[in-house]
RNA sequence: GCCCAGAUAGCUCAGACGGUAGAGCAACGGACUGAAAAUCCGUGUGUCGCUGGUUCGAUUCCUGCUCUGGGCA
């Protein structure tokens, strides 16, 4: 839990109002700074964002994988129609259900846009539970090179396939010690992305880390965190608001999405928490009201897998919600 | 009221000729560089319902009680 880490707690509030007028003077004293607002899903970043910008005339740079699918809006609780036309949006219905999101691409996006914006004089607020990109970004990480080539994927998953997971994971013990302490013997993710690398770029993985880090970052950000104590608390706003998404027809969303797409397992945005779920409830595999526990369960599990990369990270103020 | 079954982790349950207990799920901790709402790793958190008895020793056997489920009236 941030209570952890009480040295980076900027305000600590069981009313949001109060958090907000934290980040507001903190934002107000660095207007160099690009905020950024992040946290675990369900936390009310959104909320905070708009206010946000509102107050200081802003634009919303979205940090979220799946909100740029566009048509999936209830279960990514994407803003709505009237929240976007009030503040203007960005990185949000950019992509088809069927189109690959990636770090690198969306990293490289945001850095053109937010020179963009910049030259603009503009003041762009960066919003998002993809904390895997906001690293990316707080991190000035360059991605470089040729973009994933889909054929090469599968045709390096096959062999290591029949190599067998355990004797991939040993050759990439010997080719790149270093990677092999990351990558778990049983992650074949990993295993088959190390080879797809090596394969294409011929660089080992530790090599290509190495080169990311290369040269400054080149925005200065201003990175909150916001979170709620205890966690039950936010568990159970969760749970509430998946309970919203079904009433706002959650269940005819994935169908509608689902039928205008022709093999709907090769789309990464049916992967999402709630359209995975809702399509094997479609599919016949269970009950609505078990597709809703499975959904709240993910997005309990997700909120914390968050946490836990958020909390490594010595960089950013928390704003604690209290309940 | 009587009969039967049950009471063990947050939940569903397993278990031991008597030597203070373990599975699944949940929960918790962690890793993470072009799939990240993905992928993967680790951890048992317990008055074994209460009471008395037998015993060196009882969560286990026995008595009584309480509660729950089922059956009979």
């Amino acid at each position: 839990m941030p209570t952890t880490r009480k040295e980076a707690i900027l305000c600590q509030s069981d009313s949001m109002d109060v958090l907000f007028n934290a980040l507001l003077e903190r934002v107000e004293s660095h207007k160099a700074s690009i905020p950024v607002i992040t946290g675990p899903t369900g936390s009310g970043k959104s909320n905070l964002a708009m206010m946000l910008a509102e107050r200081i005339k802003g634009e919303i740079v979205s940090c979220d994988a799946m909100q740029v699918y566009r048509g999936f809006d209830i279960g990514t609780a994407k803003p709505t129609i009237e929240d976007q036309q009030a503040i203007p949006h960005h990185m949000i219905d950019i992509l088809d259900p069927c189109e690959a999101m990636s770090v690198a691409s969306y990293v490289n996006e945001v850095t053109d846009l937010l020179k963009r914006l910049l030259g603009d004089r503009k003041r762009p607020i960066l919003c998002g539970g993809s904390v895997q990109y906001i690293s990316a970004l707080l991190d000035g990480l360059r991605f470089i090179g040729d973009s994933p080539d889909a054929t090469l994927r599968e045709e390096v998953a096959l062999e290591v396939d029949e190599k067998g997971l355990e004797a991939s994971w040993k050759a990439i013990e010997r080719l790149d010690p270093k990677s092999a302490e990351v990558i778990a013997p049983t992650d074949r993710t990993r295993i088959v992305r190390f080879f797809e690398m090596y394969r294409q770029t011929g660089l080992l993985k530790s090599e290509i880390n190495l080169r990311s880090r290369e040269g400054e970052v080149p925005f200065n950000y201003l990175p909150f965190w916001l979170d709620w104590t205890p966690r039950a608390a936010l568990y159970g706003a969760i749970n509430a608001r998946v309970d919203r998404m079904f009433e706002a027809g959650l269940v005819g969303e994935v169908k509608h999405l689902s039928e205008e797409v022709p093999r709907v397992e090769q789309c990464p945005a049916f992967r999402g928490i709630g359209y995975k779920e809702v399509l094997g409830h479609l599919d016949g595999q269970y009950s609505e009201d078990k597709a809703r526990e499975n959904i709240a369960q993910s997005t309990r599990r997700y909120a914390k897998r968050q946490q836990t990369w958020l909390r490594k990270r010595k960089d950013l103020q928390i704003l604690l919600f209290h309940r």
